[in-house]
DNA sequence: ACTGTCTTTCAAAGCGCTTTGGGTTGCCAG
DNA sequence: CTGGCAACCCAAAGCGCTTTGAAAGACAGT
């Protein structure tokens, strides 16, 4: 059934009904009412393909995922921010177009997406030192959004955590307690995020007078494995950390692992304090939060990222907007005074 | 720059240049190079959208997240097998159309996609008990792949794991070593790979005259703290287990945490076996494989659902296909024999 | 009765591609 | 020289919708 046989079977012409269905106030109500009971009954339903070629628009927003050789680091975290996006997309009318590209195709697939017109707004994730996306985005004019920022954050639209705010707050929660041999498990060096982070956890020592110690800071892909063995190299060498900072929970998890393994107990011989994404299937609320933690939800982030998105789409013209999310302490079990040896 | 123009610019036919471009043997050599070249000069790709409407394909595969209002249980296993699709959509040229929906409006998102002819198949995860998408697809007539199966099994096509055998071997392992009191921490019990996995647990307890006890059988959303509350309030409680058997490493990560609260130590204190479905993650290989576990990597799962969706996509009248994979068990540090008390 | 203004409806022109159903050439066999 | 056959190329007809520009009808004001 198209809207030509609907049109006939109702003895009208397409653009009326085309009107009817689309709430143009140029159609009397009683004939709205018969096109609308008779499309029902039709189970009428307006072909996409061919609604979005006459419209010119796509009412799709793409995220494109770059597989990275080895880790996909994303991972976890991408699902949870893609599933509170797609809410929005589904409540707003929009379809979420998922594009998995090997590393060095993003340019590509950007120019792609752009030339081809299959989607009418980009979400971009975990941007990387002056990313390159953000300069090919303004570039090929498309709406897009960041979650996260990066370089001097002027000129378009993202939306971030304080992640240096969060992270000098965790280190300082710390050194109240007493730790002065702190350990980051920090993501790839290459992300925002992770230079941010780790700019916090220097200050918050700095301000203290003290010193980073460099083989107490690591960097990789955010899995458990490397907590695992980055705290279990920590642990096992030369003047070992009393506490960690981790930048994801399943970091810490990792940590914990490592921790189990050489008998020693979260909160009374080592202190953990871990960024918590609230992810959902990782809650940390059970039976008290089990990590102390700077918290703030992905899925929430991928929300309003989505909110933003839309409006930018729907009006493309408005000054780029920024919003900056402040990021909790939760005091978990994790965490406690340093053990005076 | 479209078609028209470029065909203006060529000097030749809007025909001439489609079918240059899209390879069709009607077109000289000669002409067929001056087409891509120019093309490529004027950086030309063919809108989609006009070219999805013309040939009448969507070139998208739809993937249907239902967000059941607490768990999104799914989530980080959903991830990894959406990834390993999209490799092979990005490879055959299909898009991946992501739709989240309310758990009660999954039968209207399918009637929608099918009506308004947005994807060419759908892809099925984690069927349920006589899940009616199956049936509501048949009726829909639109290609589709199952992960997973439920019922007969006939009449559509699918991929699984043989949970069954996977988890009789599971427990005859810890049979084998001496436990009797073993506990199943499990998925939610609508799902069918929940009941086939229970069922492989009962009948290799069957087989050696064990019988399952019923306070040591917990189902549900397979996040970190069910397997730690699970595990606590069993580990707590009258005739506590010596061994778990877990339907995934989130939830064994949850045991672990309970066991260690304990001073519990794994291996040697308790035993623990889990399915381990390789999360990127959550690799479990590293230093010796944490967890013994029967493994199966849901990435590669999803290669090779998104292969045999597209295959019925490009020749939808072809019998049914189904794939049965076997499971290893990896043997780790996480099981030891029975401690005799 | 005539003009002007609204309201309601319509025919037809796109949107940018693919594909059908021919045309032209050029060449070779008869 | 003719007919037949490839090899190339083209004009035009869709695909199913939205939207423009106009017509038709109703009604009020003059």
């Amino acid at each position: 059934m198209n809207l030509k046989e609907l049109a006939a079977a109702l003895n009208l012409s397409q653009t009326t009904v085309s009107r009817a269905l689309n709430g143009y106030p140029e159609v009397r109500e009683e004939t709205r009412a018969r096109v609308l009971a008779a499309a029902k009954a039709a189970h009428y339903a307006p072909n996409s393909r061919a609604r979005r070629l006459a419209t010119g628009r796509a009412m799709t927003i793409g995220h494109v995922i770059p597989l990275t050789g080895r880790a996909e680091m994303v991972n976890p975290i991408f699902a949870d921010f893609l599933i509170g996006a797609g809410e929005v997309y589904a409540r707003e009318g929009y379809d979420l177009l998922l594009s998995m590209v090997t590393d060095g195709d993003t340019d590509k697939a950007f120019r792609q997406l752009a030339a081809n017109g299959s989607v009418d707004g980009i979400m971009v994730q975990a941007p990387q030192e002056d990313d390159p996306r953000i300069a090919l985005l303004k570039e090929l004019d498309l709406p897009f959004l960041v979650h996260g920022r990066t370089g001097d954050a002027l000129g378009y639209n993202w939306l971030d955590i304080a992640n240096i705010r969060a992270f000098r707050r965790a280190t300082d929660f710390l050194l109240d307690l007493g730790h002065t041999r702190i350990a980051l498990v920090n993501g790839q060096a290459r992300f925002d995020f992770s230079q941010r982070r780790e700019r916090g956890f220097r200050e918050a020592l700095a301000a203290r007078g003290v010193s980073p110690l460099p083989h107490l800071m690591a960097n990789d892909a955010m899995t458990e494995s490397f907590g695992y063995l980055s705290a279990a190299a920590m642990l096992d060498g030369p003047e070992p950390p009393t506490a960690f900072l981790a930048s994801s929970v399943i970091i810490a998890i990792g940590i914990r692992r490592a921790a189990a393994d050489r008998g020693l107990r979260l909160g009374r011989d080592l202190s953990v304090i871990c960024h918590d994404d609230e992810l959902s299937y990782l809650n940390n609320d059970v039976g008290g939060p089990a990590f102390t933690a700077t918290r703030s939800s992905i899925r929430a982030a991928g929300r309003r990222c989505a909110e933003m998105l839309i409006d930018l789409i729907r009006d493309p013209d408005q000054p780029p907007k920024q919003e900056l999310w402040d990021v909790d302490l939760t005091v978990g079990q994790s965490t406690g005074p340093c053990p005076t040896p």
